[in-house]
DNA sequence: CCGAACTGGGTACACCGTACCCGATTATGA
DNA sequence: TCATAATCGGGTACGGTGTACCCAGTTCGG
């Protein structure tokens, strides 16, 4: 399979007026695109492939923020400009970038059954926290304009098949999938705001939270949080898994509707 | 954001680099502090509400990236480098933005009262999505060591006031309000991605979905997608309120384990 | 009333994305 | 065979960013 995956989203700044920003056609050429070359001049020393790659490389080790477009050129030995021959603009890149990402899970496992679609809700959770746990800098992408890309289209597929047996409505299916998709960004993005925030200021949440403390203590003799002021010691505790809660009760809530659908079914087969 | 090259230190003194990302202790003064001045030099003519205020106004009008030091100077009419009187970088501001936009939905409605437990997740839940359609910005910003302002906490109280009466335990009252908070910013955070694709671009939702058909309609007669191509026609259509299902999806699953520890609670009182 | 403490802000630097353009390379049409 | 059109590599330049550094002007405590 030759093409590289992908998919994406646009994201960039500047009300650019002219010039092809946003080229959308250009874009979905790449993501989907054989990739044909025209044989007239000389062969490029370059390939869209490596590109991406070196980009992915350099934002799971020092952040989004260190992909820029001349950092990418010294990291692949070439001029900065030479990178435009293969990728109209930065946001184009992270369109890619994301798709190829977004295809690891499933090359990683090969087939195996879901068996129930709780366990497929499960897999979906902590397969889609992993990935964002792997790259962070996902969060940061605009996702809008992503969702078609051939390896975003895999994963939804996959989902499809694993919660078929819900027995539930097509676009009640897809609100499975946001949901527990949105849940679990959710928490993956505080995970990464933490460790990006440790990695900027060199401070420890340890450290932070000391330096919180007396202004906390203060307000909580103030009166005015009575509630926050009578928590337990073990509240904020690390032992208690929040991801866990929350799948735990997204999936109870989907159980509700999945019996009660069986039910009508039922129902009205007598 | 992006630090210049010297080190992250933060040491007071010494060969001071110090200014950068992330000087907690002087966030935190401009959070909770008082804000006396000393009585030596000139009258500030400029005060930090005026410029958080003008911040959020900027943010608001034309997204986050629009709001530089430049840009806000000219908008307050002083010099840029004024703003760093008052600030002691960018990323402290960004702090005080977030609180100042936080407090905002307690402002508006008086008192009221929670009543249910179910009426507070549902109240909490549209309130957040509320706030993050106002301020799409917000979900930008880095969270993490953002938490403790005054505006969080009180938000926090009124949460933990509400779900009072879920007799849960307390680690488990945070992981309701994270799991929900969690699901409203995935949520939002799509929304807020394709307003701005669309103001990007200059492209409309209909239009880029044009420029996909051909690529998606190839996908799906390729087979390799059969669930996707089996979808129904509505699937994809805003009919169906996506937030509405995940929320009631979220309140069932709570639902499942209150009544549990209600039995629990029941049982062991014979 | 002098000088310390403070405010305002100009200049400069390093970095960013990328528009524009030119020379080198290469396969094609005559 | 060879001129030429097409393509690649990449240097230079522009307008943007955050902010370090420094100096001039203002105000009040001693």
């Amino acid at each position: 399979m030759t093409n590289d995956g992908t998919t994406a989203g646009a994201a960039s700044k500047t009300d650019g007026p002219a010039t092809g920003s946003g080229d959308i056609a250009r874009s979905l050429e790449l993501l989907w695109g054989t990739g044909e070359r025209p044989s007239r001049g000389p062969k490029p020393g370059l390939t869209l492939d490596r590109i991406v790659t070196a980009a992915v490389a350099v934002a799971d080790a020092e952040g989004l923020a260190a992909v820029s477009m001349r950092r990418l050129s010294t990291e692949l030995g070439t001029g900065t400009m030479s990178l435009y021959r293969y990728v109209p603009g930065k946001s184009e890149l992270l369109d890619l970038m994301f798709d190829r990402v977004l295809g690891e899970p499933f090359a990683d496992h090969p087939g195996e059954p879901p068996a129930d679609w709780r366990e497929a809700v499960d897999r979906m959770a902590r397969g889609h926290l992993d990935t964002l746990r792997r790259h962070p800098w996902l969060l940061k992408i605009n996702q809008a304009r992503t969702v078609l890309g051939p390896s975003a289209l895999r994963g939804l597929e996959l989902a499809l098949t694993g919660l078929r047996g819900m027995g539930l409505r097509d676009p009640e299916l897809i609100g499975v999938i946001i949901a527990v998709n949105s849940f679990v960004e959710g928490l993956a993005r505080t995970q990464a705001d933490e460790a990006e925030a440790v990695a900027q200021t060199g401070l420890s949440d340890e450290a932070f939270w000391d330096n919180q403390r007396p202004y906390l203590e203060r307000a909580m003799l103030s009166g005015a949080y009575p509630m926050m002021a009578g928590m337990a010691e073990d509240t904020f505790s690390s032992d208690f898994d929040r991801f866990e809660f929350g799948l735990q009760r997204l999936i109870a809530g989907f159980d509700v509707l999945v019996r009660e659908r069986a039910a009508e079914r039922a129902a009205s087969r007598t």
